[in-house]
Parts: C-alpha cells; structure tokens; sequence
RNA sequence: GGCGUGUUGGUCAAUCGGUUAAGACGCCUCCCUUUCACGGAGGAAUGACGGGUUCGAUUCCCGUACAUGCUACCA
C-alpha cells in the first residue's frame, strides 16, 4: 500500500486552458509535490474530430508559465510514454475485448440515426431524456439482442460497431471521494457508455481506467463534473480486476460565474470584461482570440496564489503563499465542496499584492513588455516604477501610470489647471530658476519652486496643480517632485515651455 | 424528467454542538496626503426554509425549496 504518490492533469486538447484546469493542475501539482510524488500530464485526445492544431503545446506553455511543470509529458517523455491516448489507441483493445470475454461488455451496431430514434420513441413524460441501459439495450441491434450468428455475421461484413459496457442491475457503486466522503449510486440508473468508438478509438471512460492503471495514478483530481459518471468508472476497475488499484478519488468544486450561477465560461469573460484563460488563445479556425491572465498583466506567483484560494483555504488567516509554502499548507481534506465565484477584483488584489513585493529591478522588466514608449532607460523605468507600483494592480496599469515619465503627456487637464497670467509668470520664472539648479533632486527642486512661490508672491497651493498635470497630464501620480526629478531636468523645463 | 452534488454577508470564507458567528475582497465614513493612490481607524452586511436529535444547533439527521452538474460513438 506505500506506493509511490503519482497524479495526473488529463486534458483535452481542444482550446484555451480555463482557470478551473489551471487550478485543478495546481491541486495535483501541490498533492504531488507534498508528498514526493510525481505529476503526469497525460494528453487525452481521443476526440479526433476536435482536433485542434496547436492546442497541447499551448498548454504546456501555460503550465511553464505558471510554474507547474509536469514530471512526465509528451514533450518530456517519461516511463510510461506515450503520453498522449491517440498514440495509445492500440492500447485499449486488448482491455475492451477482455470485458467482451467476461460478459461485461458487449457489440452494439446502431447507428446514429438508430440511437434517435430511440431517443425520440422511448420518450415519455416521465423519462424525458432516455438512454442507451438495462431499459432499452434489448430493443436496440447488439450481440445481447442479436442471435451469435448474426453478430458474427455482421462484425465479418465489416460492419461499424461501438462496444459498450454492460452496466449490471441492482447494484450500489460506493466510492469514497476525498473531498465529499461516501457517494454513492444505483446501477440501475446508470446508461451502458460507449467504451470503443466505431473509430477504434477508446471513449473517455476506457481511456482514463485503462491509462490511470497503466500509468500507476495513486490519485486522481477531476472536474465535479464528472461526479456522475464515475460509477462506470468504478465498475471499470473491477470489472478489469484492478479494482485495488483504483486511484482515490477528488472531485473538485465547480468555478462559477460572478453573476448568477453556473460554470464559469469563456463567454462570461468577454461579457465582463476579465480573462478565463491562462494565456491567450486564438482559435485556429477562426483566429479570433481570447484574453489570457498573462497578458491581461497577471504575475504567475499572484495568478496561481489566487487560484489556491478558490476553493481551498489553510484555516489560518493567512492568504497570500508562495508555491513551496502551498505545498506545505495544502491539504485535500480543506477543499470546499460547493462552487466559489469567481472574483475578478479579490484576483486583482492578488496581484497588486505580489507586485508590491516584487523588487523595483525585477519590476521593471517584467512591466517593460507592456509600455508603449521606447528606447526607455532601465534605471528610469526602476525609478518609475517604485514611484507608482502602490497604485498598480496589473502589470498593464503601469503603462497609464507611469507613462508620462517617458513621453510627455499628450493631452493636459486644462480645465483643472485654471491657467491664467499670474500662472504663466510663475512658471516662466521656475524654468528660468529650474534652469539654473545645479543638482537635480527631489529637495532641490522643490527648494526652487519654494522660492519662486515666495518670489510671486501666490499660494503654493494654485500652482502645485498646475505645476503636476504640465508635468503628467492629468491629476494622478505620486509627489510631484519626485515626479520632476526622475523625469529630468531637461525634459521637466521643456515641459513647463509648452505653456509659456 | 431522472440521477448526482451543493447551500454561512454582494464575493471568497473560518467554525469540526456552547463564539459578541473570525478574517479577506468589494462598498461606505473619517484620518493621512497641497493630485490620485497606498496606508491607518471605524462602519454597514451572513447561517435558504420546515421539522426533528440535544440541556443547547450554523454545526448532526430528515424533508422542502433553490442552485448547479451529468444524462453524446465530447471530454
């Protein structure tokens, strides 16, 4: 029973990575690393009609942005490669063909039009939705409904089959999830899945009994969405006699929508205005593209610190953790059970958090990519950027916020300026005196325009204003003459000459 | 329709039968700041409903309501 702790993150290659499959990687990442374990991200693309070009690799760019990278992958390789099911399909087979021996599962010929008009007839009031199980598998055309010879007749034509699991009547599955304890369902209401596609390839269902054996998963963290089909995964595992070998299970809380209730969704993002992938994604087809934490200006460190806290909590007041401290403080048991909404304001909290703490070097040249102007000096950008990080929740908010010391504001907020010739006199007296500063710093210009206040004979007061938006535009920013001092002696004085 | 799961302030949430029901985000007020923020001090705001069990229920049980997920040869 002391084996080796193994997890695994099973996409589906099919479009951006939502914040729901970010957090349930971190889970598995911090599960895994708690407990010396190794993390696998297994690959499963077994729909071939959803392809999508691009889409795995883009994943894996999402999980080194984030910082949690797998043990084994496609890309890394692994002991138990391939890591990804298309190139397993010759796998699965030998599993489904042994269920078909033991008479657990068995061929079914219907087509698609077969399966609707099912549907369509077995409709009733009372069964609204019918499906493909113990109620209705006999009138359907199967090798339990078939005489042998004609079954064997059929698969010889070449005649498409799909085989599906045979779910057993009367039967409690239990299962022991670690974070809702004991559920369980009756089998009686449980449909008889497709197990093998007419394609030959295997169906979620197969694929994830089959892999998670093969690949020695000890635990296993999905979507609470799948809650409900987990009694044929159950029945899976013991049908194939590997049933003490079967991973515990996690069915993690749903991410919900901040309005209303329901899963949280791409649409819901572009309807309000926050991201919900990882990084942007654009669709191949269409090339239209949806807006990723990363470059909506999110650091990884406060992205992933958030993610932690949607639906988990240490019990302690503290909120704010670093991946290492996570992997200590983690802990599957404290994971909530009902959905939490997502909160886009209490994400940017984060990472206004982890941006204070972030040194001014670092700073700079993760803000760099984001700022309009060029040809910027560092040291500047650093100056500039411990002047207004305490006022910057994203990293894109440096770019309004600290602009002006770069490029001169292009629009001025003269309504608020009041400009009038008393002004215009101060301000051609502080350049000429400006001018004339030998030393360039915060007390030394500020000591200059003390003096030029005193000189005119005017309230400080109404030309401190005027003085900060010549200089920024608008009437934002820190201390006006911290301002004037990173911006520079030249720059500030050609500044004050556009209004005089 | 059926089945599963869930339900503490607007949001994230603590509480593992006894509390003035924490804390955080957001919101409001005040202070600080010759701008805006940051920061500081306050404030408003919570146990869906009905039954039990118990000396005592937010906490345990049952029911109802509501929500949500699933009910594909998609994952």
């Amino acid at each position: 029973m002391d084996k080796k702790v193994r997890v695994r993150f099973a996409p589906s290659p099919t479009g951006g990575l939502h914040l729901g499959g970010v957090r349930t990687v971190l889970y598995n990442y911090l599960f895994a690393r708690a407990h010396g374990g190794d993390f696998v991200l297994r690959i499963e693309d077994t729909d071939q009609t959803r392809f999508v070009p691009g889409a795995e690799q883009y994943i894996m760019d999402c999980l080194r942005w984030c910082g949690l990278e797998p043990d084994e992958s496609p890309e890394k390789g692994g002991p138990h490669a391939p890591y990804r099911q298309s190139e397993r399909k010759h796998l699965y087979y030998e599993y489904a063909q042994k269920l078909l021996d033991a008479g657990h599962a068995y061929y079914a010929f219907d087509t698609t039009e077969d399966l609707e008009r099912m549907r369509k007839e077995m409709k009733t009031d009372e069964h609204s939705m019918p499906q493909y199980d113990r109620t209705t598998r006999m009138k359907m055309r199967n090798s339990l409904s078939l005489d042998a010879a004609e079954v064997v007749k059929l698969l010889g034509d070449g005649v498409p089959y799909v085989i599906r699991i045979k779910v057993p009547e009367n039967e409690i599955i239990k299962l022991t999830d670690m974070i809702r304890g004991e559920v369980s369902f009756d089998s009686s209401l449980v449909d008889d899945k497709v197990l093998l596609k007419a394609d030959g390839m295997p169906t979620y269902h197969l694929a994830v009994v089959v892999d998670d054996y093969l690949m020695q998963i000890t635990h296993a963290f999905r979507g609470e969405e799948w809650l409900p089909s987990a009694p044929i995964h159950v029945l899976l595992w013991k049908y194939l006699g590997w049933i003490e070998h079967m991973p515990l299970w996690a069915h993690l809380p749903l991410i919900l929508k901040p309005d209303g209730n329901g899963k949280l969704s791409k649409r819901d993002g572009d309807r309000l205005g926050f991201p919900v992938f990882a990084m942007n994604w654009t669709d191949p087809k269409t090339g239209e593209t949806t807006g990723g934490f990363k470059e909506m200006g999110f650091l990884p460190q406060a992205f992933v610190n958030m993610l932690a806290m949607l639906g988990w909590n240490p019990g302690t007041e503290q909120e704010l953790f670093s991946l290492d401290e996570l992997v200590d403080a983690f802990s599957i048991e404290r994971v909530h059970k009902g959905g939490a909404k997502f909160d886009f304001e209490k994400a940017k909290w984060f990472n206004h958090q982890y941006i204070q703490h972030t040194d001014n070097t670092a700073l700079a040249a993760l803000v760099l990519p984001y700022m309009d102007a060029v040809n910027i000096a560092p040291e500047k950008l650093e100056r500039a950027v411990g002047l207004v990080k305490d006022r910057c929740h994203l990293l894109t908010d440096f770019n309004t916020q600290a602009g002006f010391f770069f490029t001169a504001p292009a629009t001025l907020d003269e309504a608020s300026m009041k400009w009038d010739d008393n002004k215009k006199q101060f301000f051609t007296a502080l350049a000429t005196a400006l001018q004339s500063l030998h030393e360039w710093n915060e007390a030394t210009i500020e000591a200059s325009f003390n003096e030029q206040v005193a000189a005119a004979g005017i309230k400080k007061g109404e030309v401190m204003l005027p003085f900060r938006i010549i200089l920024v535009g608008g009437k934002f920013g820190p201390g006006v003459f911290a301002i004037a001092d990173v911006i520079g002696k030249e720059d500030t004085i050609s500044r004050i000459a556009k209004m005089i």
